[in-house]
DNA sequence: AAATCGGGGTA
DNA sequence: TACCCAGATTT
């Protein structure tokens, strides 16, 4: 028999307090905390997120602590996580709180909109399930849900669809417990209404759901386009003068803004050896042949492909003018610095010995 | 409205 | 491979 949309809601929230996992952010109502996990979480799953958010409640127990702590750290303790301007984020809007709102929480939906990296999605999650503010969330788990429960023909974060969506689940919120009830939308995208194989034999809403009805379960939500990735070429060049190594932190507009990275040749196709040694020696007079540490490795983010080799090269103090701009840190030091993956994987795979 | 911003997991 | 993940910001 076919059931209103409040009806449902109860069956989800139902279904929600059977099955929902003990989760960190969950044992708490400290709205700094539920922020910390909501940045933590922003295209992130559950599982990789949860080591995360425990080191940073560890660094920082509080807004204070944050909004004190030198934004390097933050990203240190970011490092690996990606969206990095979550993290730059973060350490500003715990500024905004502390100057802003006088060192107080902001404590409902349209103030919370006004911290750095807070957006409909996040200010709704940390409203409700903090403070009970009557918001619904709209992240994929809920896109999910409903656009497969009411065949939503809007392709996913298309403004129509989050239209559609955001009012499909007000309509089963109706005077549930805003927290919990988001909180049940997300946990039955993540754990029963999944990506690939969705639990439709067990589901209370099958006999409704109407992409399972038309035996399309699988082809909603609908997908926009797939993008293009742009293929880029780093070359990396340890630079080392008396035991330490240049590094320079990335400020320009660009992916890995705030991490640090070597000297850094960009290329737009794979290039020999020999010639970017070539390119090299017309910029500087090096004392000593280029070595070729690690041939090129492949990243893939969600724009680009990024293709990086790594090589090691001495200089003399005649050069030490032209690395004016790079910080030279001793290998003992180095990992005090934040780097992006690729470089990451690389220094756990080489022993950098300076001879 | 479309492009940009990471990295890991899964089929 | 391609797609997705407790999205936000900039263009």
């Amino acid at each position: 028999m076919y059931r209103s949309s409040q009806d449902l809601g109860r069956d989800l929230l139902e279904w929600y307090y059977e099955h929902k996992r003990s989760l960190p952010w969950r044992q708490t109502k400290d709205p700094y905390k539920i922020w910390l996990s909501e940045i933590i979480l922003q295209q992130t799953q559950v599982k990789q997120g949860q080591a995360y958010y425990e080191r940073f409640v560890k660094a920082f127990p509080d807004v204070l602590a944050l909004a004190n702590s030198d934004v390097n750290l933050v990203l240190k303790l970011w490092e690996g996580l990606g969206y990095y301007s979550r993290a730059r984020n973060l350490h500003k809007a715990a500024n905004q709180v502390l100057i802003d709102f006088e060192g107080v929480f902001p404590n409902n939906y349209n103030d919370l909109l006004k911290l750095k990296g807070v957006g409909p999605y996040t200010a709704a999650a940390i409203s409700s399930i903090a403070y009970g503010e009557k918001q619904v969330v709209v992240d994929g788990n809920v896109i999910r849900y409903m656009s497969r429960l009411h065949a939503i023909e809007a392709p996913k974060n298309s403004t129509r669809s989050n239209i559609l969506v955001k009012k499909a689940a007000l309509d089963q919120l109706g005077a549930l417990p805003p927290g919990d009830f988001n909180q049940a939308m997300m946990e039955f995208g993540a754990l029963h209404c999944k990506v690939h194989n969705p639990l439709c034999m067990e589901c209370f809403a099958s006999n409704q759901c109407e992409s399972y009805l038309l035996n399309k379960v699988q082809d909603f939500p609908r997908k926009k386009k797939a993008l293009i990735k742009r293929e880029r070429f780093f070359n990396y060049v340890i630079v080392h003068f008396h035991g330490k190594i240049a590094i320079a932190q990335r400020t320009k507009k660009d992916i890995w803004q705030g991490l640090n990275e070597f000297l850094l040749l960009e290329e737009n196709a794979k290039s020999s050896v020999a010639e970017l040694e070539m390119s090299l020696i017309q910029k500087w007079n090096l004392s000593e042949k280029i070595k070729l540490i690690q041939d090129w490795e492949i990243q893939t983010l969600s724009h680009q492909k990024i293709y990086s080799r790594f090589f090691i090269v001495k200089i003399n103090a005649s050069l030490l003018d032209d690395f004016k701009m790079y910080n030279f840190v001793s290998i003992k030091d180095l990992r005090k610095y934040a780097y992006p993956k690729s470089i990451l994987r690389f220094l756990e795979k080489n022993k950098l010995h300076l001879k």
